[in-house]
DNA sequence: CAGTGCAGCCGAAACGTTTTGGGAAGTCAA
DNA sequence: TTGACTTCCCAAAACGTTTCGGCTGCACTG
């Protein structure tokens, strides 16, 4: 027998008053409210989540996938995020699903089955490309959903992100107005929106300082790409006195490579990275960076999250977060 | 009306018959079946989560809480482990959902929601302590689950862990080989188990090099929590030769201590930590650790929660992995 | 004192599946 | 021809909530 009809049954009342009771109608007497709040208590009872959703047809939870192709963030930064948003969204009974994927094709069917299933009634998504399938299926079934990060068609949808080209645009000024005349970028793969706009803030920044020397190479995000792409830098005919790197963790096989090849970072050459890692500030030397300059990104998507799911517009929904500097010793002068 | 029904009119078959076919119950006509499952192909037709699962008494996902303080693994590689089970789970039609919890209280009343609502059937519980609240409660209420590390009444439940006590024993005792004799140790906090395995491990292998001095500081498992630990053995009267870190967060914050005192890590004195992270190689000097030499830990923890959600008993479902000592440029010989 | 309104309660339907316990038709052996 | 099996299908109940549409009895009004 069910546990709500336990209570009714204990309590002399209808499976109806008991369930209003808990979830505080005012058509029930307070005094027998409290008494049904006492009881509930008294056998920790909790509604049975599926009947609850089937019968409200909705699932009182928000998924988000966790792609593991190495990405925007490094996870400890992206976890700390969710958890914020997670904690805002409990307080409207709203749980959090994290939902790993090993690849694309597993992250759709993922969505497939979490929205066609009822599963969850809204998704945040993470790791946005500028022409994102996620974001075409979930407006074509009409889920609300907030991107973290912009897409090719951001004018269309909720999303939250950080002014990572007004960052690296003014972290290319900085360099130049250090006397730097060679600022090369290690960008991360393009077709990631953040990585294309932190490239386009870089080439924006070179040329308000009329500088044509625009040296890149592509690298994944990881530290091991940093390393490789370094050191192709370097190998070039008239190599950069300063690297932008589109991560940290770019920026960290940076200082690796730079070590390897006898170079001091902030002294031979600058290398600049962005994220501020917890480990950033343990490199050696310590790694000049930038962040986004707002402390709850996580509550605020979860707000954003919640609006939506209030049927509010998502034109109304759009956050653009400034990124601040956060200088530490590898952004020296040119020798 | 629900997406089975339309479907069952417009075949021209019962409601009963559909759900049999697309479970693929022998008593639908081969025929029948397929002409069923290109019909819910063509309209993209997903059971309701809600419903089945509370038709079926069970809620066909597994949760694991994430807390958020700082914790044994670094995120990634944490995150990495999980991924590869959730891969597993998926072919058994199993959802893992990771719910971030900010405290503990917070996570208990977390695990309560999940069990007393039945949205989870089964449970990994990670970051285990020796005196885990958690596993009395599964345990308490019979909820299948199996832990990321061991606690003080292992033996009575499912776990999977690496050999921490083992490998920081040999790494204690390469360190005696090399001519050390003051290895000291920097601790996570002790309630943790795998921190108090790491440190006995230590203590087992000082005692087997008949050494005496053991030197050792608590700290938080977080590279600002390993740079003041490694500052005060610095400091002590007789400083150690060389530093055993309980992970390689703290071994990457005692490299950046030992820089900041002029110190040489692996010349001047050794470092060797514990997780062997993505960074690890890129520290400077690359770091020396360990790690658990199995690759597919989060499969193998998927395959102990099937085998307990089938019904099998804990005591058979134990492993301890073994712990691969993982040499780079930090343990060096004493000065 | 009839009529009206309100506070407090309840029965039953509904949500979308799965599963139980058959039933009808066909096949085969005796 | 009969009975026993098989094969393929189905109606209805069940899962545990929430919610719709009342119903009862009391207080108040005029």
């Amino acid at each position: 027998m069910s546990k709500l009809k336990q209570l009714a049954q204990t309590l002399g009342l209808s499976i109806t008053t008991v369930s209003r009771a808990l979830d505080g109608y005012s058509d029930v007497a307070p005094a027998t409210r409290e008494r049904v709040r006492a009881a509930a208590q008294a056998i920790n009872y909790r509604p049975n989540s599926a009947a609850r959703s089937l019968r409200r047809r909705r699932a009182e939870a928000i998924a988000v996938t966790l792609p593991l192709e190495p990405g925007r963030f490094g996870p400890a930064v992206f976890l700390n995020m969710l958890a914020a948003c997670s904690q805002r969204l409990a307080e409207e009974g709203l749980d959090l699903m994290l939902l790993p994927t090993a690849s694309r094709a597993a992250e759709m069917e993922t969505y497939r089955r979490l929205i066609e299933g009822g599963r969850a009634d809204a998704v945040i998504v993470v790791r946005t490309r500028l022409d994102d399938e996620r974001v075409a299926f979930l407006k074509e079934r009409g889920i609300p959903f907030v991107t973290h990060g912009r897409t090719g068609r951001s004018e269309e949808h909720a999303y939250i992100d950080g002014d990572g080209a007004a960052g690296f645009r003014e972290a290319t000024r900085l360099l130049a107005s250090m006397g730097h005349r060679r600022i090369a970028h290690i960008a991360a793969p393009q077709d990631l929106t953040f990585a294309h706009l932190r490239r386009s803030g870089w080439l924006a920044g070179l040329a308000e300082e009329g500088l044509t020397d625009a040296l890149e190479r592509a690298s994944q995000p990881t530290e091991a790409g940093g390393y490789e792409a370094t050191l192709w830098l370097l190998d070039q005919p008239t190599p950069p006195t300063s690297i932008l790197c589109a991560t940290d963790s770019i920026a960290i096989g940076a200082l690796s490579a730079l070590k390897d090849r006898g170079l001091a970072a902030g002294r031979d050459i600058a290398v600049i990275g962005h994220d501020n890692l917890p480990s950033a500030a343990f490199t050696d030397p310590p790694l000049s960076t930038m962040e986004i300059a707002t402390p709850d990104v996580g509550r605020q998507l979860a707000e954003m999250l919640i609006a939506r799911l209030g049927g509010r517009d998502p034109r109304e929904l759009q956050t653009i977060l400034p990124v601040r500097q956060v200088p530490r010793a590898t952004h020296g002068t040119p020798n």
